[in-house]
RNA sequence: GCUGGUGUGGCUCAACGGUAGAGCAGCUGAUUUGUAAUCAGCAGGUUGGGGGUUCGAUUCCCUCCACCAGCUCCA
């Protein structure tokens, strides 16, 4: 049989496809509701969406029946014809469809752009292409969801529905697809976190989360280490108060940049800020004395929880929160220190996120339109970023007006389990602050000058990295952050106390083991255990007590089989402290 | 904040215009157990909050809150 060959691996082709795919979808629902205006309908990184106007209001129950209109469209077999128009008449063809969003895009195009259409059957859209050549090529299409989207990303404008969907080369790939979705959606942080009984948000408190005594072992390991790791890389670490008056924020711009992000209070009829923000604590510890240029750069680093009015809608787990804690540190130096030290923090970041085995990438995000300072100072800042990683050779893209409103910005984007990807590290070059907390370092010709500072994170919130870590890892976390590294299941009572010297030997070397000495069936046990996704699950029965043994799986590679106690805490050992992502120890041959 | 959806005991879910039911977890007892759920009993919910319609609402309506998806925003 000639089967088309369809290079799936190309970008380009998986757009032009699904780009396609969207067409389609607009006929379809074209044809079902004749009263929906189209807005767009793009490809995006797992499929294709497209914004529709309707008096309709599309719920899930729509979806069969637009499948249904679209395979009939496949099934025709248009070819997508391309022709071209110009502007006036473009505009005339779509106020005479009644399309107004058509209308807008195409007056907002360039003077001299080419306006182009794409004509399947009785159905044109305006559209720049490519597209596959005829309706039947698309074989298997799926409509996922629906929701809200404001025409051309603004908020102050007409809400659309888009519906979004997803087109494969075959039903198998998509099934494939809709397969894995599912299994990502397990490893969801919010899901695991309730079942490993991780942290807990409650209605009393909406992003306000509560973290339980297991999810306070990762997060104390991640705070030892980062402190260990920048006690290493010469930052000194300092504590500033959760609260601090109005004047501080009206210094720091915050007052006119940030205020509707922030929580306030009154302390004795004096007004009062919750800091959303660590940089003006830091900068009044940085006021604290006089500085030298050879005492730069001063890197001070602080764990500093912050306070935040997020909208409502914008909530997420972990992820997005009212309150969290920044791995912060704010750098002072001297203007020619700015390349070293950005393209130090770039590789300190690198090295933690590399552990973790994480995949990310950067964005340069560019000046906001609420920000502080001139357009000389902002240049500056950005080509000091640029300049640091164009050097490093290091891959970012660049993402217009969305820098901090003090500062150009290096984003490090990390990724969940669906691929939605969230903002951690972060590396921000500040020109402003120094200038309006008059901060200076005396210089070698005896004057004040001004430092420059970088405020900058790693982890970028302590509960943002816990979600990512807990998705990546869908809760079988690395030894070294393990909340339960040892499980120790008896077969029966009388096996407690041998069970309790292997405990003992494992607390000896600081690992964090519990036994279960219930009388229930080992089965049982170990299911529960597994549930809990405790690292290493050790049977103890008659047979280990009597060769000094234990029988141990690993929740990431399965039974390893009967193994000597010394060796299995000495190997537990060596894994937490070289903090592996993955055991030490050699998968057993499956049977 | 916006659009749409959802909201039942600790968890996962069922039911219904006539004042809620299961499994898991919990507790008690029995079972002393060899690699993903031993058996029995007990206890646990004014069905997110408030208001309305109704003889009667958890079920219908309104409103507020929270959650989910997306948008906007962001560590």
């Amino acid at each position: 049989m000639a089967k088309e060959k369809i290079n799936w691996e190309d970008e380009q082709v998986r757009k032009t496809y699904r780009h396609t795919a969207s067409h389609i979808m607009a006929q379809a629902v074209k044809n079902l509701w004749p009263d929906t205006k189209l807005a767009i309908g793009p490809s995006i990184d797992n499929g294709f969406y497209y914004d529709f106007e309707s008096e309709h209001k599309f719920v899930e129950e729509d979806f069969l029946k637009i499948q249904k209109e679209m395979k009939k469209i496949i099934q025709a077999n248009y070819p997508l014809e391309r022709f071209e128009l110009p502007r006036e008449e473009a505009i005339k063809f779509m106020e005479e469809k009644n399309e107004p969003y058509k209308v807008e895009l195409i007056q907002d195009l360039p003077e001299d752009a080419v306006i182009s259409f794409y004509k399947q059957g009785d159905f044109t859209d305006l559209c720049a292409g490519p597209h596959v050549e005829s309706t039947g090529k698309i074989k298997a299409v799926k409509l996922m969801s629906v929701a809200g989207a404001y025409w051309r990303g603004d908020s102050d404008r007409q809400m659309l529905q888009r519906i979004y969907a997803t087109a494969f080369p075959s039903q198998e790939e998509l099934d494939e697809y809709v397969a894995k979705l599912e299994e990502a959606k397990k490893r969801d942080h919010r899901k695991i976190g309730k079942e490993m009984d991780l942290f807990a948000i409650y209605d009393e408190g909406p992003g306000f989360p509560f973290f339980m005594p297991k999810g306070m072992v990762i997060r104390n390991e991640l705070e030892s280490f980062w402190k260990e790791e920048h006690r290493r890389r010469g930052y000194e670490e300092i504590k500033t108060p959760l609260i601090l008056n109005e004047q501080l924020w009206r210094t720091s711009g915050h007052w006119d940049h940030y205020k509707d992000n922030m929580y306030f209070t009154k302390i004795d009829d004096e007004d009062y800020a919750i800091k959303p923000m660590n940089c003006p604590g830091s900068l009044l510890a940085y006021k604290r004395k006089m500085w030298s240029y050879r005492d730069f750069p001063v890197r001070m680093g602080e764990l500093g929880q912050v306070h935040r009015h997020e909208l409502s809608g914008a909530l997420h787990g972990l992820m997005r929160v009212r309150t969290f804690t920044q791995d912060d540190a704010h750098i002072f130096m001297l203007p020619e220190q700015i390349k070293d030290e950005v393209q130090g923090v770039v590789k300190f970041i690198d090295d933690i996120y590399s552990m973790f085995g994480f995949p990310y990438h950067i964005e340069l995000s560019t000046r906001p339109e609420d920000s502080m300072g001139t357009d000389e100072e902002w240049e500056a800042a950005e080509n000091g970023l640029r300049e640091a990683m164009e050097s490093l050779g290091i891959d970012y893209v660049v993402n217009e007006g969305d820098g901090a409103f003090y500062g150009p910005k290096l984003d490090f984007h990390l990724e969940d389990s669906l691929g939605r990807t969230w903002q951690c590290g972060t590396i921000q070059l500040d020109m402003q602050m120094p200038q309006r907390f008059d901060i200076s370092y005396i210089g070698p010709d005896g004057e004040k000058h001004r430092p420059v500072m970088i405020h900058r994170v790693i982890f970028g919130s302590i509960e943002r990295f816990i979600g990512i870590l807990t998705e990546h890892f869908a809760g079988k976390f690395p030894l070294w952050l393990a909340p339960v590294q040892v499980k120790l299941l008896t077969v029966n009572e009388k096996l407690i106390p041998y069970a309790e010297e292997v405990k003992a030997k494992c607390e000896a070397k600081g690992l964090r083991v519990e036994l279960d000495g219930r009388n229930e069936k080992i089965g049982y046990k170990i299911r529960e255990a597994r549930n809990q996704r405790d690292s290493y699950i050790c049977t103890i029965g008659d047979r280990e007590a009597e060769a000094n043994t234990v029988s141990v799986r690993s929740n990431k590679i399965g039974d390893l089989g009967a193994m000597d106690v010394d060796t299995f805490i000495d190997t537990l050992v060596k894994e937490v402290e070289t903090k592996a992502i993955a055991p030490l120890f050699e998968a057993k041959e499956e049977k």
